[in-house]
DNA sequence: ATATTGAATATTTAAAAGAATTGGTCAAAT
DNA sequence: ATTTGACCAATTCTTTTAAATATTCAATAT
């Protein structure tokens, strides 16, 4: 009888942390980090906000676990769209599309890291660079299977991939920057990025053309 | 005798206008605008506080005509260096080296006008624009060139040159953005942003490539 | 031992009040 | 028309206080 329960709890538990997690993606994902409170969460569950801290050391952790959650996610999401496509230009839309709605489904999630104004926690700044890290590698993928399907001629893949998601990013910041006026970006706006981002990816793309 | 003075005041004038702008200008470049009060300005000078109001209506304007001068010099600068070049890739390699140089040199001054979080004053908003036209209709004479003389193939000017831009600046604010710890980027650090740009930039006409 | 809580404490943020600095005006003088 | 000193108004900077929120912990239940 011990023993049944000693090997049910802990995916009990492991519920439970799951709970907290989908809880307060939630709340993120809506307010943002700072109009979030840990009662607030807490509450949404019926739990008690010492719990919280039982499954979680702090609030930044459980953030960070939360967008880390989400990325990977998008990640698997990404992977999975991109399965059947063979076409460098076309893999490269894809995940400017998706990106993009990830972006516009978790804007509030999101902003918090972008705007930092602050340096950044320790552990936070793990998962963001982690997350570059991530896309990073996926670009430098794609790039390869260019070169070697013949599509792209390309010498330094890790330098390129880089540049390449740099002009991008800079590109969302740039657009995101003037709209500062509105806490949220309209729809057209996030369209206008998307449609800029597309265009010059693809001249990006048509110069590393063989 | 009346109308010697009458004939020679006005040039007097403006000789002060043009030393307020000049004694403006290094303490703005120094210590940006925020940090800069009138009264410092005036005592450079010798000159009272009211008398900068008889000159210039109020701060931001001073700061906008200080800014304007600034960004003519740069522009006449850059049109200087530009002339016997014909090289595409080469035109553009210049005018990302130019402006990096002024960029250096008056980071300060320019620093007001990316950060400003607030919406900015009209008539600095003008400013700003009207360099970014500036730089959009030089961008496009290059493209123009560039197609003329058969280096490139490009359907829309005014779209194309505005990528690239985008892409530039924003390239910019991504790697400031994360070097926001110290209050002035090193020399190391412009010089890496410089020679993404240039690698950017390189990519990008190749891609508009005939 | 693990999970959970209510209540207590420690930090952060927000608001208010007051002082100091700085931007801007004006009547008078040159 | 140009220039100034003295004055006022607006803004920023400090200090204080109060409120909100994060975090801890001893005690309890499972």
């Amino acid at each position: 009888m011990n023993k049944l329960i000693l090997l049910i709890m802990p995916k009990s538990a492991d519920e439970k942390r799951v709970k907290i997690l989908e809880s307060a993606k939630r709340r993120f994902a809506h307010y943002g980090m700072s109009k979030t409170t840990m009662a607030e969460i807490a509450k949404d569950l019926s739990f008690s906000k010492a719990l919280l801290y039982y499954y979680f050391p702090d609030k930044n952790s459980l953030y960070c676990a939360v967008l880390d959650y989400v990325i990977t996610e998008q990640e698997e999401d990404i992977l999975e769209v991109l399965r059947p496509i063979t076409n460098t230009e076309r893999a490269i839309m894809v995940i400017l599309e998706k990106r993009m709605e990830y972006i516009k489904k978790y804007y509030n999630l999101f902003e918090y890291t972008f705007n930092t104004g602050k340096d950044v926690p320790e552990d936070l700044g793990k998962v963001i660079i982690c997350s570059f890290e991530k896309q990073h590698e996926q670009i430098i993928s794609i790039l390869k299977n260019g070169a070697k399907s013949g599509e792209l001629v390309i010498d330094n893949y890790e330098e390129t991939a880089r540049l390449f998601l740099f002009s991008l990013m800079g590109m969302r910041l740039i657009v995101i920057k003037d709209i500062k006026h509105s806490f949220f970006p309209t729809k057209e706006e996030f369209d206008a990025i998307l449609e800029m981002q597309k265009k010059m990816a693809k001249i990006f793309i048509k110069g590393l053309g063989a």
